[in-house]
DNA sequence: GACACAGTGTTGGATATTCAACAAACAGTA
DNA sequence: TACTGTTTGTTGAATATCCAACACTGTGTC
């Protein structure tokens, strides 16, 4: 399946991904060359170009990387009880913690409106089935719930990154449970 | 002169030393083997073996290294004027601070007293001619009054990057200048 | 002593990266 | 338009590193 790496590929491409992350924390990806980019990462660019097709390509494979790990990562969660949807949610913010810089230059800084579409996915993808639990709707109507309940969350936690991260990820998760449940707009207890 | 590095040597080189110095932060060079080190530093063992010796090579050449920055550093700011010397002693504690980590490690953890002695004589060969000028000895008198100023004054600098660097440079070689005059012994101000 | 076990230093062939050079595309400008 | 400078994508040959294998040494243990 996954190709085997040496030594060698692997620091190139950890070097490179790093770096383009660094450059999309100051510029756009249109406004980045390769040529900077390998200057920085100290790597020749003709490496460069055994790995990626150009810019755009890494930028991508960055991208899918991330999905997969956070995908893989909260299956390895998968609460079945009800009441556990804020530890799912917590699960989930602790990871976005964890790779605070990448994702908060993917979803802040010169952000790609198609991650935040991916990230929305995979998020609604986990959390769904708890949530429609916790909220005996039906399917049709718990569909719009978690659209609207996850997009949501996920601005609340774009926020949460740019204000560094001032709350625990527990007490995050529970704030975003309340708001979900309305709990916060109806003053209930 | 100095051979020219391609970009692999440069960083092979570079990885393998910083990860000895954080290795001998907890142990001592005997107790560290070639091979946890290469697993660390992620380097295959037979590319360490056509860079150095062996791992008491690797050390040796990082101490040289050190000696000539620290000395090529240090001739760029020969001041000439008396009363300069407090500056000189400023420029040295600047430079082991810029450097901590390694310093610290070398003169404190696993300390080789072969280094400090190196670190020593460096010292004392730019700050001896100042040291002179000011205190208006002869040069036999001098020559022991800066060996017991400069070695007094290495401890004293170990001292300090063990406890963090509490004082800002400029404070610590006014402190040291002090000391050095006798100041603080007889109570003048 | 015999044995297992871990680290050493070396080798050869496979592979990845480097470097320098090139033609081509492009943007700005005189 | 022609000129200038910059980035691009590609190539071939040189070089460095990787990896797996090897024989060897030392150390402890039964």
């Amino acid at each position: 399946m996954s190709e085997k790496l040496d030594r060698r590929k692997k620091y190139t491409r950890m070097i490179l991904k790093e770096t383009l992350i660094e450059l999309l924390y100051k510029k756009s990806i249109s406004s980045i060359t390769v040529k900077e980019l390998c200057e920085q990462a100290d790597i020749n660019r003709s490496t460069f170009y055994t790995h990626y097709q150009d810019h755009y390509d890494l930028l991508n494979k960055i991208e899918d990387e991330l999905a997969n790990d956070l995908s893989s990562y909260l299956q390895r969660y998968n609460f079945s009880e009800q009441e556990e949807s804020v530890k799912m949610t917590q699960k989930l913010v602790e990871y976005v913690q964890e790779n605070q810089k990448i994702f908060n230059t993917l979803l802040n800084h010169n952000a790609d409106p198609a991650f935040e579409k991916r990230m929305s996915d995979i998020a609604r993808q986990f959390l769904m089935s708890n949530w429609e639990k916790v909220n005996h709707t039906n399917s049709a109507q718990s569909s719009y719930l978690s659209t609207f309940t996850i997009s949501g969350a996920i601005h609340v936690i774009k926020e949460w990154l740019e204000n560094d991260q001032k709350e625990p990820p527990s007490e995050l998760a529970e704030l975003i449970y309340r708001l979900s449940t309305g709990a916060l707009y109806t003053q209930e207890k």
